[in-house]
DNA sequence: TTGTAAGCGTTATCAT
DNA sequence: ATGATAACGCTTACAA
């Protein structure tokens, strides 16, 4: 891989892009800077300012050299630009798990926002967990770039590995509910959320309900605020709330929730059941037709999330998280911050998403 | 977000790490492999060296510069590293659409098979189409990155656009049938696949099925390939094929399909519908719902994918594709060309995913 | 085992 | 409008 360190190399000959590209050796082509300015003869900075496109330049100068970067295939070493600049527009984004369709849609919308923002989005995925306990090699990775800003989209990372450095680079946490007075957060509005699909399961008659709700746990942090806030909407709203607890995962039986839930239904305890995330709905309702339970017949069901693909398909009845906004606001704080000279006010901002109507849900027969 | 450049910045003093980081200004805290050399009372080599963990150093020296380190919270500049060695164990990813599942599991996997072989993932997701009609200019910033090597997934790319580099960087298409003699690639084995499950509907009694086949176009091609080869094998198999034309994004109404097949299952002249994905058979799935179609009682439905979150729970019978396999061959040929000195001998590579069963598919009644 | 110093490919300052 | 040239922070011969 490594060329011969300090061996002159033949530039201008073996070209990469345009002709055949004989081969210069292992490793790279490296047509210089220096290699563009001697066939345009002109210096190196010349070649400097027509790329960067600011400093105005003579047009009959600019053609020259942009032809000879043409004939040349010269690509600009980032590297050296960095070095140079001491400053990156590249933004760095810290992701959990890019198989998860939540942060795979995330990961899309951000890419989509950088490009509008005119900056770059460099993705660290985060190995599993029982590869690398904590994340933070991911963001040493980051931090090693000189990223310009560094998004958190990762419920694992503990908090305070981030606070070093938050003075230093900015920094926004990402759907994770995380009030640190010096963290810059957009998260969802559990409450909200919880509330809102509550309120739908009532304004649809039912009047003895089953909410699932994990024990309370890292990795299930959310899904236990969803799961208790819409318990406790439901009590306020007059209903009789039966709750069902989810062990952390891996230590005990997934199935054991639904056949919980099945035999409620069964004994005619509750009319609905609400999940608090869309992944355990699934999973009951592919347990619940082999129950031969039928949905929403038997009993309605609710999930939380609306990004699984396909989702309007099933047609499970949840709440949407506005994934959308929550890339906007994330880009618009770090670029805040980025392009002020100072830290900035910490925003902790809280986003509602929006009922999804589903066929999973119907009037209490 | 530009340090004065230039300005000498107090270092060893802000530090970022351990203490409460006073703000250096805005930027970086930028503490140099020089501030550590001098705080550990040694030289930049030595420093390096100890960074670089190959070359032996004593002892005593180590431990005071990583003291030195720990203390002024070094962290090592990333592009002055990679400008000075000249060569990168970063691979690039050029991914086409990080919230489509099956692009989503496999980034996850590439990741994880990169961090195995100690190497760096660096992915660039393409812009929707719309905002960026190619994708060179993901690629360019890999390029400009100097990765050691690219990882090609995305369909839309023209292969033609990599044939300039593929000589002077390792380079691997993976899942999209190329076969250019001087690409490597890794792909599915649409043949395999689509006889896989061909059989698999044969050998439920079907002798009478449609097979959904989009028209050949770029975005469709995989699919297109899939939907001919089953056919093909159905026919061979003595079934009696109907074939259904899909015609290309947004040119048409995309329920047609669905409810052709649902007419001619009413007027019972298939007993089985084969897709070439898992989202056309959940469309239909929905679709079929709607229209009082019980599956797999009035009809078979097959599709290919098996990569959608939570298609166990909903029973779909599919061939899984295997992506971890494509992940796993992708990153050895690309870690063999990038420690090997010259090229290496061209690979294609075909991989052949494996049925799933699902509740979808049954014997004829 | 450690230090010295010459690059690596850009950018930006200061002249011209 | 353009050209020298000194950084940028690190690696690595080569010396000691």
């Amino acid at each position: 891989m490594t060329p011969p360190k300090h061996a002159p190399l033949e530039t201008g000959a073996g070209l990469p892009a345009p002709s055949g590209a004989a081969r210069p050796g292992p490793g790279w082509p490296t047509v210089t800077m220096a290699d563009v300015a001697r066939e345009a003869q002109v210096s190196t900075a010349t070649v400097s300012r027509i790329l960067d496109g600011v400093v105005p330049v003579a047009e009959a100068t600019r053609a020259k050299v942009l032809d000879a970067i043409a004939r040349t295939g010269y690509i600009r070493n980032e590297a050296a630009t960095r070095l140079a600049r001491g400053s990156s527009d590249t933004v760095g984004l810290l992701l959990r798990d890019p198989s998860n369709p939540y942060y795979g849609r995330l990961h899309a919308e951000l890419q989509l926002r950088t490009a509008q923002h005119r900056m770059q989005l460099l993705t660290v995925a985060s190995p599993p967990v029982h590869v690398a306990p904590n994340e933070s090699s991911g963001l040493r990775r980051l931090l090693e770039h000189r990223v310009g800003g560094i998004l958190v989209a990762t419920g694992l990372i503990d908090p305070h590995v981030l606070l070093p450095f938050v003075a230093s680079i900015p920094t926004v946490v990402l759907g994770r509910p995380e009030d640190h007075p010096s963290l810059h957060t957009v998260a969802h509005d559990e409450q909200a959320n919880g509330y809102l699909i509550a309120d739908q399961v009532l304004a649809h008659d039912h009047a003895d309900v089953a909410v699932v709700v994990p024990v309370h746990h890292p990795d299930l942090l959310v899904e236990h605020r969803r799961g208790t806030f819409m318990a406790e909407r439901l009590r306020a709203g007059g209903a009789n709330v039966t709750t069902i607890d989810v062990p952390p995962p891996r230590s005990s039986d997934p199935d054991m929730v639904n056949a919980t839930v099945i035999d409620l239904v069964r004994r005619r305890k509750v009319t609905a059941v609400m999940f608090p995330a869309d992944m355990r709905l699934l999973a009951f309702l592919s347990a619940a037709q082999q129950a031969q339970l039928r949905i929403p017949d038997d009993v309605s069901a609710t999930g939380v999330d609306g990004v699984l693909t396909g989702i309007e398909l099933l047609g499970l009845a949840t709440v949407r998280l506005p994934i959308e906004t929550l890339a906007r606001r994330g880009l618009e704080i770090i670029s805040a911050q980025m392009s002020a000279n100072g830290p900035i006010e910490i925003r902790h901002e809280s986003l509602t998403g929006t009922f999804m109507p589903g066929r999973t849900l119907a009037l209490r027969s």
